[in-house]
DNA sequence: ACATTAAGTGATT
DNA sequence: AATCACTTAATGT
C-alpha cells in the first residue's frame, strides 16, 4: 500500500482504499509550478497528498482573481465536475509549496460513486466546502468588504504557509484579490495602525490576527 | 553611487 | 474603491 494513503484508511473502506491503490499514480510538483491552467483538459482527478495548492481564476482583461487553497487531504470539486461533463478547466491551479498528490483515472469515478458511499461522501462534502466558501466570498465582494476581504486572505495565507510572517508585495495581493495596489497599502496601513499587523518590504507580520 | 522596485500619500473621480 | 501623479524607502548592481 503506498504510504500515502494511510490517512484515508479512517475515511475509506479498504476495498476503495486497495483499488485507489492500484488505479493511481503519483505526481509532485515544487513550488510556483502551474498544475492546471485554462483550458486544459482535465483527465485525472488529483487527490492531494502533501502540500497546498493555490486555485485563481481569471476574468476578460486578464485579471486574476484568486478563489481558494486546496489543501493535503483535499480533492478539487472543480476538477470533478469538469471530469463528469468532460469539460476543459475553467480555473488554474498553481503549486503554492511542494506539493505531491495521486492522480485517479476519471473513467472510475462513476462507479465508486455508487458503489463507495465513503467516496461519495468525500466528494459531496468537497463540493458542499467549496459552495459554502464561494458564496461567503461572492457576499464580501457584492458588498464590496475588501476590508474583511483582505483580512481573511491573509489569514488563509498565514495558515497554509505555517508562519504568521507573510512573504507577497503588496501589488500581488491586489491581483489576487481584483483591486488596486495603492487600495491594498492604504487597508493594510489601517491594519498596522490598529496594531494587528505589522509592515515590512516584501513583508507582513499578523499578530492578533491568528 | 545609481537604477530599480516596493510602498506611502494627497487629490480627484 | 480606483486612478493619477508624485514622494520616499529599500534593495540590487
Amino acid at each position: 500500500m503506498k504510504e500515502e494513503l494511510v490517512f484515508f484508511n479512517t475515511v475509506f473502506e479498504q476495498e476503495l482504499l486497495e483499488e485507489i491503490d492500484h488505479l493511481s499514480e503519483r505526481a509532485s510538483f515544487s513550488a510556483g509550478e502551474v498544475i492546471m491552467d485554462y483550458g486544459q483538459i482535465v483527465r485525472q482527478m488529483p487527490l492531494i497528498t502533501k502540500g497546498s495548492v493555490k486555485i485563481s481564476r481569471q476574468d476578460e482583461d486578464g485579471h486574476e482573481l484568486f478563489l481558494y487553497y486546496i489543501n493535503e487531504h483535499e480533492t478539487c470539486a472543480m476538477t470533478f465536475t469538469c471530469c463528469m461533463m468532460r469539460n476543459a478547466s475553467e480555473i488554474k491551479a498553481v503549486a503554492e509549496d511542494d506539493v505531491e498528490m495521486l492522480l485517479l483515472p476519471i473513467d472510475v469515478m462513476d462507479k465508486w460513486m455508487m458503489k463507495y458511499t465513503t467516496w461519495k461522501s468525500f466528494i459531496m462534502r468537497t463540493i458542499m466546502m467549496r459552495f459554502n466558501e464561494l458564496l461567503k466570498t461572492i457576499d464580501q465582494i457584492a458588498f464590496q468588504q475588501l476590508d474583511e476581504r483582505l483580512i481573511h486572505y491573509l489569514i488563509e495565507k498565514s495558515k497554509i504557509n505555517h508562519s504568521s510572517v507573510i512573504t507577497l508585495s503588496h501589488q500581488t495581493i491586489a491581483d489576487d484579490l481584483a483591486s488596486s495596489r495603492v487600495v491594498i497599502s492604504r487597508l493594510l496601513k489601517k491594519l498596522e495602525n490598529d496594531n494587528q499587523i505589522i509592515l515590512y518590504r516584501n513583508q507582513i507580520k499578523l499578530l492578533n490576527l491568528v
